[in-house]
DNA sequence: CTGGGGAGGGGGCCC
DNA sequence: TGGGCCCCCTCCCCA
């Protein structure tokens, strides 16, 4: 059921000048309206979330979803992407769910795990009071409810899965969440009745069903192959709203998903790079914005997930400050709905992420969207997200590092280079100013490349080398040379070729002294980001000396010859469990 | 014929 | 997104 206020609340007073007004209603509007929007979610229309429930992707409206749970309110106000237990409430029945609260009508049941029982405990897990109600009426009328304290449990499957689920909410409030079929007014407690009966204190489970990081994915090349549907002998529905192509990835999403709460991956399973481990979620992401792959979000996420499973093991409060659980009450409270008309309130709906933020919704006007790592508002989640591309949390957790530190140098360990290049790659410790390019970079870790020519098929980790490489199938020479009109394909192919003409030849050889025009002919180019390889010429044998290891060094070759191969030019060969290997000095006489 | 130098071009990667 | 730089492969010319 969808609330909202047939008229505008007092206070904007024209209702009290109009009286007439208020006499005239429209009965079927509420229905009307409602109509609308489900036909706008079948077409994907203005849909701003997508709900994830193991093989099956839904999209849906946030304030719908927000009007009509409490728990789901709390999630979409931070996430687009909502991922919910499939041992909680399985594709199908989400689907009832879903199809109740746009249209107010709960379909026909199936017996078994897709019956009302089955409804009805997904509906009190997402906490959509009046599914809860209208499934308690139908199993009263059938004889089949009976009202322990655990509440309906259809199958014991989903009482354990309840157990493992409350929590959830309960890390994003500081007390348990209120069970919807609790009375109004009955004293909120962390033990949750239907819910929250059987969580014990003192644990802490992973949040919101958001944990990706329980279980790899299955192979790359699943990851990436979109499919219609994502398991073809599952005849669960749905699994997408008509007019939408599954997204790229999803099905290693879902497979990852789906285990969030069950064991931990088992030997053999493999440990999956980082880079892997959230790209499902990062496909997702972008399918639903209509991006590419690659935005800060989801690798955002991937970050956080050590961290969340850290805060899992502690106690929520130390990073989930307290919430009142009666904030739980006013989130119903018709207070909100009358008093307001700005959309959802941020207090106590912030989820997983709630982090040292208290709501105070004076202080944020308009801005109910608030950016959860840095505390600003923002009046729309569009623009929300706009700026959440902007920083990283690990920004933020330089910035308060800085802060605490105090002197430049004496940075709670941090190095010069930290501080310079704060921004790490965790899967081969390289360093980067700036977190785009730390994102760029972590591309070249992944299994399969995000950018394939539409030509030839060859894929590329950036776009622009994807479209610099489409120029060379094109023909398009854009560059001219003035002098003798050759064209090239980039700037700076016509700026080393200029030098022909000019007869500059900036590059010297630090052994021989000869001079080139282009720096790629030198044999050993020294520079300052040449590394280890720019060595002065008297260290050269030192250094060979250090770098090389006997044994299994190729024999001399017989000249310096240009075309020499690459391990003979003194490049870095990584060996497998060998340190890498640098040879340089052969032929040197 | 061979090797060295010059240069075109593509991809990777960082800014 | 584009620029810039590096690495690499390759071809051509010439001694």
């Amino acid at each position: 059921q969808v609330a909202w206020p047939l008229r505008p609340p007092l206070r904007w007073g024209w209702a009290r000048r109009s009286p007439m007004l208020e006499a005239m209603e429209m009965p079927s509007h509420s229905r009307q309206l409602l109509l609308q929007l489900n036909t706008q979610r079948a077409k994907g229309f203005l849909c701003d979330v997508i709900i994830v429930v193991q093989n099956a992707l839904f999209r849906a409206h946030k304030n719908i979803l927000a009007a009509s749970s409490v728990y789901l309110k709390s999630l979409v106000v931070h996430d687009n992407l909502l991922n919910l237990d499939h041992e909680m409430v399985s594709p199908g029945v989400f689907r009832l769910v879903l199809d109740f609260i746009y249209t107010g009508r709960l379909g026909e049941c199936e017996p078994g795990e897709q019956g009302l029982g089955a409804v009805l405990a997904a509906a009190s897990y997402l906490q959509v009071p009046a599914l809860v109600a209208l499934c308690k009426k139908k199993l009263k009328r059938t004889g089949k409810y009976c009202h322990l304290r655990g509440g309906y449990s259809p199958y014991g499957k989903m009482a354990r899965g309840l157990r493992a689920a409350t929590p959830v909410i309960q890390t994003c409030y500081s007390a348990g969440p209120r069970p919807v079929d609790m009375q109004p007014g009955e004293p909120h407690s962390t033990q949750c009745g239907d819910l929250g009966s059987a969580h014990p204190r003192g644990t802490a489970p992973p949040p919101c069903g958001l944990d990706l990081s329980k279980k790899s994915p299955t192979s790359p090349s699943s990851q990436l192959l979109p499919t219609d549907r994502l398991h073809p002998g599952d005849s669960r529905e749905p699994l997408l709203p008509p007019g939408h192509d599954s997204p790229p990835g999803s099905a290693s999403l879902l497979a990852n998903h789906s285990s969030a709460y069950k064991d931990p991956p088992q030997v053999g399973e493999g440990v999956i790079h980082p880079a892997e481990r959230f790209r499902g979620r990062d496909f997702l992401y972008r399918w639903m914005k209509h991006e590419a792959p690659g935005s800060y979000l989801e690798e955002c996420e991937a970050e956080k997930e050590p961290e969340r499973e850290e805060k899992a093991e502690s106690p929520p409060q130390s990073r989930y400050p307290s919430i009142e659980s009666n904030e739980l009450e006013n989130d119903n409270s018709t207070s909100e709905d009358t008093g307001s008309s700005e959309g959802p309130s941020p207090g106590g709906t912030l989820g997983p992420y709630c982090s040292h933020l208290a709501y105070e919704p004076e202080s944020l006007g308009d801005n109910l969207y608030v950016c959860i790592p840095c505390g600003k508002g923002f009046p729309s989640s569009e623009q929300l997200n706009a700026h959440v591309e902007a920083h990283t949390e690990e920004e933020l957790y330089h910035k308060a590092a800085s802060e605490q530190a105090g002197p430049f140098l004496d940075k709670g360990g941090q190095s010069l280079g930290d501080i310079i290049r704060p921004y790490r790659c965790s899967s081969c410790d390289k360093a980067y100013k700036d977190p785009a390019t730390l994102r760029q970079h972590e591309k070249t870790h992944w299994l399969t490349r995000p950018y394939p020519c539409t030509i030839c098929g060859k894929k590329f980790t950036q776009r622009g080398t994807m479209t610099r490489h489409m120029r060379s199938h094109l023909g398009l020479k854009p560059f001219a040379c003035d002098a003798c009109g050759m064209r090239f394909t980039r700037q700076y192919r016509l700026t080393e070729h200029m030098r022909i003409h000019s007869g500059e030849k900036p590059y010297e050889c630090q052994v021989c002294g000869g001079k080139f025009a282009q720096q790629r002919n030198l044999i050993n180019p020294v520079g300052p980001s040449s590394d280890g390889l720019s060595v002065a010429f008297g260290e050269w044998e030192i250094f060979s000396l250090k770098m090389c290891s006997d044994g299994d060094l190729p024999p001399p070759p017989t000249s310096w010859g240009q075309t020499r191969p690459a391990e003979q030019r003194g490049e870095a060969k990584p060996l497998a469990g060998g340190p890498t290997r640098v040879l340089l000095l052969w032929g040197w006489e």
